[in-house]
DNA sequence: CAATAGATCATCT
DNA sequence: GATGATCTATTGC
């Protein structure tokens, strides 16, 4: 298996690193999917004023990790019921990060269906944010943890592929519900609706 | 298949 | 006290 993407890999715009992260392998344990659907939310200093991203007003004991340094793990609980895994990008004191919204699975995937309470077919795994940290074993106790290193981790792919992105609006926002951040694998059937 | 309701709580106002 | 980067079950066609 590959080593993990380095902390420079995510030392850049929130846009780059969405779009860098199609197509790598995302590493938890003896489960594994690869990263099938991006979407980017971006801070003050992209000049576009993301009010849909939760770094928008500013530092909270929230939003610290996203502020912090780029390479690491922010999970949240949203609607009081599931988790959400982003990547943190961009340098410290710079927010910005990805938000993994479709996984499709690699490794693991009797024990990604058991977590998942049994549900039939490999493309609902873990088409979805909340379902893919559901069935990865991914909970906020990994908020702020390291990507570069340990348990949870992110790795190239084993072979270079040749990939066509798709670009759309994000999903299920309120506002700045017309910027084009949501990135995907053209055609990947793994993708959430 | 499409539309809708309800679950449920950390976070910020 | 309102809100939300979601999902599932259930309803109705």
């Amino acid at each position: 298996m590959p080593e993990p993407l380095p902390r420079a890999f995510y030392n850049r715009p929130a846009i780059e690193v969405a779009r860098a992260l199609l197509g790598t392998v995302l590493v938890h344990g003896t489960t594994s999917g690869r990263i099938v659907e991006t979407e980017a939310y971006l801070g003050p200093q992209s000049g576009l004023e993301d009010r849909a991203a939760h770094s928008w007003r500013g530092v909270t004991p929230r939003t610290r990790v996203i502020f912090g340094p780029p390479g690491y793990a922010y999970v949240y609980l949203i609607y009081g019921v599931y988790e959400c895994l982003n990547v943190v990008a961009e340098p410290k004191g710079s927010a910005g990060c990805v938000l993994i919204r479709a996984l499709e699975p690699v490794a693991g995937i009797p024990r990604m269906r058991s977590r998942r309470g049994g549900v039939p077919g490999v493309e609902r795994l873990a088409n979805g944010p909340g379902k893919l940290t559901l069935a990865m074993g991914i909970t906020r106790r990994h908020n702020g943890a390291d990507l570069t290193r340990g348990r949870l981790t992110i790795r190239p792919p084993e072979r270079p592929e040749d990939i066509r992105i798709g670009v759309s609006p994000r999903i299920g926002i309120k506002h700045c519900a017309d910027l084009p951040l949501r990135f995907f694998i053209e055609g990947n059937r793994f993708v959430s609706r």
